[in-house]
RNA sequence: GGCGCGGUACCCAAGUGGUAAGGGAGAGGUCUGCAAAACCUUUAUGCGUCGGUUCGAUUCCGACCCGCGCCUCCA
């Protein structure tokens, strides 16, 4: 079976396969770099991410380019209030959206492209729409795409535009433009603010031509698969399509994503209504990435997503069940040979696993498939009938799983460290809590193990003690003590 | 108003025209020096409400109620 994605444009979930080489071609918008990440942009990222991760799990190779948006109002504005230059303003936060993928453990697509690199490309573009009669330029220079002259606009959205004409009486509030909805392709200098010398003249792009430029100039005139967060469906990609395809001629993008918002304890995450989070408050207050990531991943992407504090526990549970049965797995000693019932319970778990994500990428089935499975090894195991040789097979699911999950090592607490200190740097907090580094948490269990063997059970309790402190939890089995970081 | 999505146990959530996955939480139990982990049992005659189609509907159709999103360069 091959994925089966939802397609925006159609409506429908379609068979998705790309076009040529086995090689997916896909762009997905990336942030604006105006302010850190929140936790919604993150929902989109992860999505896209976990889409490219099965994708290369299927066999696929990739070439999936990623917009960095570093020019747009907002952006000019603030660094003009700020008096930076766009690059200074937006340098620092490009950086950081990078540093917070790594927390994620979002892959870097094969290609991130800056907006500010490829103005002269835009400007070209635009004068070769102008040339078809798809743009107009306006007195005070800017450009607008003709939308009338695109009888397609609004498939992507659905919406209808019919009966809009060219020069047809419409209540336009902005008296330059053709027609209310005609959109900016270049926009002229603001008193004040930074603009750029092109051979359309001195300006700023808009954001729509943005990602039309660098798409095709990566991927083609048309390629796979467009991706972003469901508010860009209109007018954003909406747009790009009408640019794109005015231009070419050809189909843009084969197939659109979008993925769903989320909410946050039940709302719109808004700064005014205080339930607004970047991801590094969450490392701050001491949330694992690894929980952030899987609550993230918990609910398929075009469901809504109502992420809360309550939910981020849950999802750290999760994560450290599956975490406490691989460690379980590679630990435990067993007779030779194999027991079917396990082999049987692999298999299936693999194939489910398969198929949910096959299915419109239901990860929420995927990851079922897989606790199904941890809860039949540890029956067996509990049962002294699992064999040396259905370790194999079961560690082997849990790699396939965290191929496209990322969740499964643990490397929270280095991250989090990254994330506490940063924030002390910038003055958001006081003294991070002392971590005790892993050569010192097994000195201390090797003592411990010696007290206990020696049945001096006070000492024993009271070194577990101190480790509490520091955030390890520990547990005895018979094949010795595990540890790990709360 | 236009377009669209959703309402499944205490919470999150999958799913199907034939009788409710999974995770978390709660309760009881097993194991263990204690703990942790793990396992077992248990928690929806019920899937927003009311009708309809059907041998049979949570799943299809209709109406209604509730929540949410986009339509404002917010992912």
């Amino acid at each position: 079976m091959p994925l089966h994605l939802y397609n925006t444009l159609s409506g429908k979930v379609e068979e998705f396969a790309p076009s040529q080489d086995n090689t997916v071609r896909m762009y997905a918008c990336g942030p604006t770099v105006y302010d850190y990440g929140h936790i919604g942009n993150f929902r989109t990222f992860v999505a896209v991410d976990i889409l490219r991760r099965f994708l290369r799990q299927s066999g696929h190779k990739l070439q999936h380019v990623m917009n960095i948006t570093d020019v747009d109002d907002k952006i000019i504005r603030n660094a003009a209030r700020d008096k930076k230059t766009v690059q200074e303003y937006t340098r620092k936060y490009e950086e950081a959206f990078l540093e917070d993928m790594g927390s994620l453990n979002l892959e870097r697509p094969e290609r991130l492209v800056r907006a500010t690199e490829h103005i002269p490309a835009m400007a070209e573009f635009i004068a070769a729409l102008e040339k078809k009669g798809f743009a107009y330029r306006t007195e005070d220079g800017s450009y607008y795409f003709r939308i009338a002259m695109f009888p397609e606009y609004g498939k992507l959205s659905k919406k209808d535009f019919g009966g809009m004409e060219t020069g047809a009486r419409v209540d336009v509030d902005e008296y330059e433009k053709d027609n209310a909805r005609d959109f900016a392709l270049w926009k002229s200098p603001k008193e004040g603010e930074a603009f750029w010398e092109s051979s359309i003249g001195p300006g700023r792009p808009g954001w729509h031509i943005e990602c039309s430029v660098m798409s095709m100039k990566y991927l083609g005139d048309s390629f796979d698969l467009h991706a972003g967060g469901e508010d860009l469906t209109f007018p954003h990609h909406e747009n790009e399509i009408a640019q794109s395809e005015a231009l070419t001629g050809k189909i843009f993008s084969r197939h659109w994503m979008h993925v769903r918002f989320l909410l946050v304890e039940g709302e719109k995450m808004s700064k005014s209504a205080g339930n607004f989070f970047t991801l590094r408050d969450l490392l701050v207050k001491g949330h694992k990435p690894s929980s952030i990531r899987f609550l993230l991943t918990s609910v398929p992407y075009r469901k809504q997503l109502n992420f809360t504090m309550a939910g981020l526990e849950q999802a750290a549970k999760s994560v450290e069940r599956l975490r406490t049965f691989a460690a379980r797995m590679r630990m435990m000693r067993l007779p030779a040979g194999t027991n079917p019932a396990a082999q049987e319970a692999a298999a299936k778990a693999r194939r489910e696993m398969r198929a949910g994500m096959e299915d419109d990428l239901n990860t929420a089935y995927a990851s079922a498939a897989v606790f199904d499975m941890v809860r039949e090894m540890n029956t067996l195991a509990d049962h002294g009938e699992l064999r040396e040789g259905d370790k194999a097979p079961s560690l082997e699911v849990l790699e396939l799983f965290d191929e496209i999950f990322a969740v499964m090592k643990d490397d929270d607490a280095d991250k989090m460290k990254a994330a506490m200190e940063w924030a002390r740097e910038h003055g958001l907090v006081g003294e991070a809590a002392k971590t005790i580094s892993d050569e010192e948490v097994n000195r201390l269990i090797e003592e411990r193990n010696a007290a206990k063997k020696a049945r001096d059970f006070a000492r024993s309790d009271a070194l577990r003690k101190q480790l509490a402190d520091g955030g390890i939890v520990l547990e005895d089995t018979k094949d010795g003590t595990r540890w790990k970081r709360k």
